[in-house]
DNA sequence: GTTATATAGACATATATATGAATTTGAGGG
DNA sequence: CCCTCAAATTCATATATATGTCTATATAAC
């Protein structure tokens, strides 16, 4: 049993929320694990079972955690593929979904460009890794995509063939870096097409594209990653319930 | 003290849920209005201020209810300038958000097209009123809408002057023809704009253009309208939150 | 009449407890 | 070794109760 650390004049089961937020960020568990069950976290923090529960529901509906019922409570790990495919619906011929292949047109490090430093939150002239990549569906570019990496905890990816581990990102960060990505903010625009991502794209002058710009956070909801990606606007349909 | 009459398989506290949505497209209570304090809603139904409190979440956590401290609970009113809004961004030069002004150009009984009428719900030839409007930032066409209406509870829009009654529909539809509008569904997409939509907008040929169709509920989930806007690519700006 | 103050009403937080339902585990039987 | 079934574990539902906080209203003081 030992005590919560947060702002005790919050209600209990805002400071348990905010204690295991912390606990996840710090890597007390991993993605997919189960955390204890809230008898045992009632014990541990001396709270009511109903106290414990109150705070596990601020986290389901916050999305960080999982319920199953008879199993435990898990680390829920975010299903980032139906994020940019929930947007962009690449199918086969015969309709069925599918991950575009990736190729790596170029990976460096440079100096942040502004903008980009302050989208990571860095310093001014912090070191970057760029990445410049395309996706495509057989021999047809569907997707470019610009990505921007603070350099300390990514260095790695420079030193690996990262076209041989498959098109998601999100995994070889996990694995080779041990950064997770748990959330992310999307900006969402259409222009038409400027030359150069018209050759990259095999798209003729002015064709609309959908532009999207998305920030990465860890669970801290510290920035990892901040990428532009442009696409064909046909292939673009994006579904929002509103209330 | 009465019974529920819905599913009783299901926990008390979803058929209470289910029962209070009931009541709520019914107009028991309109928009804005105090539902009953929790310790009423028990002892009409007979069961604890705890189980009432859940069914209360439930429709708190789906946008229905809004919880007042102290005062009560609320029948909460959508915020549809902020949905569209909250995609386009139009701003006066010196910054401040505005609503386009409206412009009615036809509005018209007409048989509903098949996929109109699939879309509302209805049947094969039923009758639907089809509007066509332009929203204006001064003199400059921002947004094209066609909107399509089942004609039977809508009839009175044909017999007013709309223009006369601000840019806004959903108020009208709820004045003048006691339809609430309480959720919808958006899908979006973006093409290069047509000839007919490119004078509309007074765009040159090809420009890239955001196209928004909206199916918009009543609280029951009864399709009230369909919409498609058409709205200039450079004014589109939306944000997502993933995790 | 205006301003404090007290009170009542309504939701918010917290605990305790009992029972139900889904899942996992492990003992026995074949 | 495999299958079945019972028991244990874990979350889900439901109730009861006490206290805190916020709002609105009524009352008292000036």
């Amino acid at each position: 049993m030992h005590p919560l650390t947060g702002d005790a004049r919050l209600p209990r089961y805002q400071q348990l929320r905010d204690h295991m937020v912390m606990q996840i960020a710090n890597n007390r568990w991993r993605p997919g694990e189960a955390i204890p069950t809230e008898a045992a976290l009632a014990a541990e923090f001396d709270m009511s079972v109903g106290t414990v529960r109150k705070a596990v529901d601020v986290l389901v509906a916050e999305g960080v955690l999982e319920r199953q019922q008879g199993r435990g409570t898990f680390i829920r790990r975010p299903q980032f593929q139906s994020s940019l495919f929930r947007f962009f619906r690449f199918e086969t011929a015969n309709g069925e979904r599918v991950v575009p292949e990736s190729r790596i047109l170029a990976i460096t490090a440079v100096p942040a460009p502004s903008a980009v430093a302050q989208a990571l939150g860095l310093g001014a002239q912090a070191e970057v890794i760029r990445m410049q990549r395309i996706r495509l569906l057989g021999a047809q570019p569907v997707l470019a995509e610009e990505i921007w990496l603070p350099r300390q905890p990514f260095q790695a990816l420079l030193e690996v063939d990262l076209d041989s581990k498959g098109p998601l990102l999100y995994p070889i960060y996990e694995h080779l870096c041990g950064q997770v990505v748990a959330s992310a903010e999307e900006t969402l625009t259409a222009e038409a097409v400027d030359a150069v991502h018209g050759r990259l794209l095999h798209l003729p002058a002015d064709s609309p594209v959908v532009v999207i710009e998305r920030l990465a956070r860890d669970y801290a909801g510290k920035p990892l990653e901040w990428r532009r990606s442009r696409g064909h606007a046909q292939h673009f349909r994006y579904r929002i319930d509103i209330r």
